[in-house]
DNA sequence: TGACAATATTACCATATGGCGATATGGTTG
DNA sequence: CAACCATATCGCCATATGGTAATATTGTCA
């Protein structure tokens, strides 16, 4: 924010980021590479995925610069290029958490409507 | 990361997190509203977009927690809840702008490949 | 070069999402 | 209550996206 008031295409950026990882099965894949660098057969087998969509997924990831590429024989390791990632998760995790908390007090509340006195039921 | 190895449940509500920033519309309106709150004509005219679109934003935007809401009178004051998003937007900003530098000097690169002497074109 | 292994690409379907006009709802005022 | 705001919701369409099977590509080895 702040800094790109500037082009529609600096935002346009900054949201691709974000679509990146606003998928579940990205995310996945993203988090078993925090580890450390894996194949494509790897990554299918830990995520119990199919090889079309985790090859596709890191193409995307790939594209958008989150994760690097490197060739090694017939397999591709794919690994984390761009660890702010790790960063932002753990913001949106927290960030998520405590509103997950407010909900469910919010639903306390309506559950036990403030006990002025005593409690009456 | 590293924290939501958890539940599938929790991944999917990271995921919606990122997934509510990574929409150009959206980040123009929180854009809008991090200069302190507004109603929503306001931010209708800010915008230049169409009533029911920003409304339906809003809405999303509020469901997730990411902006609060405030009626008075006939109108409707929508803010940022959760400041939150502004460390995580300036953060992609930086990392997407790094992206972008070093795409454009891999193109440089392509354009001047390897110039070992002095140059022989 | 032929056969095989690992990965990428294509094609297609089902679903999700965004934009937008029409309409409903909620609140204010007379 | 009627008329009139401001906002929310609905219905529809066009497009984007994810999953998956079939197929193509790339690299290795004999």
């Amino acid at each position: 924010m702040l800094k790109f008031q500037q082009s529609d295409k600096m935002i346009g950026l900054i949201a691709r980021r974000f679509r990146m990882l606003g998928e579940p099965f990205r995310l996945r894949l993203l988090q078993v590479l925090e580890s450390g660098e894996k194949t494509v057969g790897e990554i299918v087998v830990a995520l119990d995925g199919n090889q079309p969509n985790v090859s596709k997924h890191l193409q995307m990831l790939y594209d958008s610069g989150i994760v690097s590429r490197r060739r090694e024989g017939t397999s591709v390791y794919y690994g984390i290029a761009d660890p702010v990632i790790f960063n932002l998760c753990d913001l949106v995790c927290r960030s998520a958490a405590e509103k997950a908390r407010e909900d469910f007090d919010d639903l306390q509340a309506v559950a036990n409507p403030a006990p002025r006195v005593k409690k009456a039921v």
